[in-house]
RNA sequence: GGCGCGUUCGUCCAGCAGGUACGGACACCGGAUUCUCACUCCGGAGGCACGGGUUCGAGUCCCGUACGCGCUGCCA
């Protein structure tokens, strides 16, 4: 490419599946570099394998993008001048480029099933995993029509060049194939339909792509494209070969590379549990990247001012769950309270403890308690067993089985006791009344150690052995309710 | 089998042109704070895959081995 043209990076997945966490670092790498850049950004859907797409895998990637806030200058819904850029509507262009590297003799037909290749690798002592032989290539007029007459259909496949295949990876430094390794590609099917052989270097090469950032699965298929980049150079249908970058697979557990099939490499999961843009956006740059030796938490923005494709690491990066939560829940903390609310309620009204559309009680309620659950949550979806006890109906209200049993026992009962007199004496029902009274009584009064002595008012009011701050909950949960709990939490009550 | 990529604490990222004790983060362990949990703070343990070579000196360069992964499709 020249040196003033743009930037034009691309993210080209196909709609199979649910969109998975490797495939979005790809997404955000090539979304990075392009803003880094002050380039463009294209998203083309290559959905040319009828049998393993879906419309529902199609929605399901733009659902993903767009909540991640991963936009696209180019692509679906947006349109773009090289448009369309869903394969699947672009039969034409490749039937009109094929058949012009068919004229210019790029490519050429082949016969051979795969059992002659076999005998003819096996007959000549070969291995017969060596692939296909090019045998084709030199077949005569003749031989085509015989071919044809006896029904075959031909595939269209690439002359190889007779020369190593080199470039300088973006990622990886120089790498080469040597001449001869690579066996001629199949670029259309005998049924005419093209292959992603052909469709995703000639889609890259008419949109005008100039960095090709992939998972490193196609780093062995850059040859072969090279190849056909130089013929569609030859035929004019390229004007420049692009530079390639093979990032590094995202593993799961074990030696695996994150596959679709596993549920922990679904995007969708993350969002369900609360995790924030900010937060899984962050984490997947971490794969394979970093923006400095002694900090890894950053915004998306400092993503994209720091970013360089090759500073990216070349071996593959285990995805950890643990430490995706812990770069989330510094993202959550760093929310403003208000955001925080904002975001935290679907989480609430589809774990039930909130309507999809609270009322001002329940906001007011929620404003208030936000902060303390703000900094205790990892993922979002942790504040609904976090806050179920103040908005729950309090005839459903009931202790967890596991706290009521190891804390509501016999000797909670003084306490408990010791807390409804100190507490229906109380004048104000604020938090450092509260505070104070309970510190009075149980501490002071019992003799007892702080935290034997909550406990069990902490089981009656949340119930749970883990809860917000203790005086602000009774604070919000009102006086009536709090002591209505420590009542019935009275062991025989 | 062939070709290719990779190999620094359990995990991720630094250590880019060879030079005193390999740094940070998450996780883990211990402690401080504390009404629980979390946050915060302090401390700890833990690593250059192996073998040669080049060099005064190698995690850093070269070669080999091992291991892992990928590709080797009329999938993408």
């Amino acid at each position: 490419m020249s040196e003033t043209s743009e930037v034009r990076a691309r993210f080209c997945p196909s709609p199979t599946g649910t969109p998975h966490v490797g495939l979005i670092r790809t997404a955000l790498f090539n979304w990075a570099f392009a803003r880094h850049n002050g380039g463009k950004l294209v998203f083309r859907i290559e959905d040319t394998d009828a049998a393993r797409d879906s419309q529902e895998s199609y929605d399901q990637l733009l659902d993903g993008l767009r909540w991640l806030g991963i936009d696209w200058d180019e692509g679906p819904e947006v349109g773009g001048e090289y448009g369309p850029y869903r394969q699947s509507e672009r039969r034409e262009i490749y039937a009109d480029v094929a058949a012009k590297l068919l004229a210019a003799g790029e490519l050429y037909e082949a016969f051979s099933t795969n059992e002659e290749v076999e005998a003819r690798r096996k007959a000549a002592g070969q291995d017969p995993k060596l692939g296909y032989d090019n045998f084709d290539r030199d077949l005569t007029d003749a031989q085509r029509d015989a071919f044809r007459a006896d029904g075959r259909a031909p595939v269209l496949r690439l002359k190889m060049p007779a020369e190593d295949l080199a470039w300088t990876d973006l990622v990886r430094g120089d790498i080469s194939f040597p001449a001869g390794t690579i066996p001629d590609p199949v670029l259309v099917r005998n049924n005419g339909e093209p292959l992603y052989t052909l469709t995703n270097p000639v889609d890259d090469a008419l949109m005008r792509i100039t960095h090709v950032l992939r998972g490193e699965d196609l780093l062995p298929s850059t040859p072969r494209q090279l190849a056909l980049y130089a013929a569609l150079r030859r035929v004019g249908v390229a004007e420049f070969t692009p530079e390639f970058g093979h990032l590094p697979y995202v593993m799961g557990e074990g030696n695996k590379k994150l596959s679709k099939r596993d549920p922990s490499s679904n995007l969708f999961l993350y969002r369900d549990r609360g995790f924030i843009p900010e937060g899984l956006l962050n984490y997947l740059a971490l794969l394979g990247w970093g923006i400095a030796d002694d900090r890894d938490v950053f915004s998306v923005a400092e993503l994209v001012e720091a970013f360089d494709v090759t500073t990216v690491s070349a071996n593959p990066a285990r995805f950890d769950v643990k430490k995706a939560e812990a770069i989330n829940g510094t993202h959550v903390r760093a929310l403003d309270a208000g955001d925080f609310v904002t975001r935290v309620i679907p989480y609430l009204s589809a774990g039930g403890v909130l309507p999809e559309q609270p009322d001002d009680a329940q906001l007011a309620k929620l404003a208030a308690i936000a902060p303390l659950v703000q900094e205790r949550v990892t993922v979002l979806s942790e504040s609904v067993d976090m806050l179920r006890f103040l908005f729950i109906d309090e005839a459903k209200f009931a202790p967890e089985e596991a706290a009521a049993t190891k804390v509501l026992n016999a000797d909670a009962e003084p306490v408990l006791r010791a807390s409804i007199t100190a507490l229906e004496a109380l004048e104000s029902w604020e938090t450092a009344a509260i505070e104070q009274a309970l510190k009075d009584a149980l501490v002071d009064g019992l003799g007892l150690k702080p935290r034997k002595a909550f406990a069990p008012v902490r089981v009656a009011i949340t119930g749970r052995t883990v809860s917000p701050p203790l005086y602000e909950s009774m604070e919000l949960l009102g006086r009536e309710t709090s002591l209505a709990r420590l009542h019935r939490a009275v062991p025989g009550h």
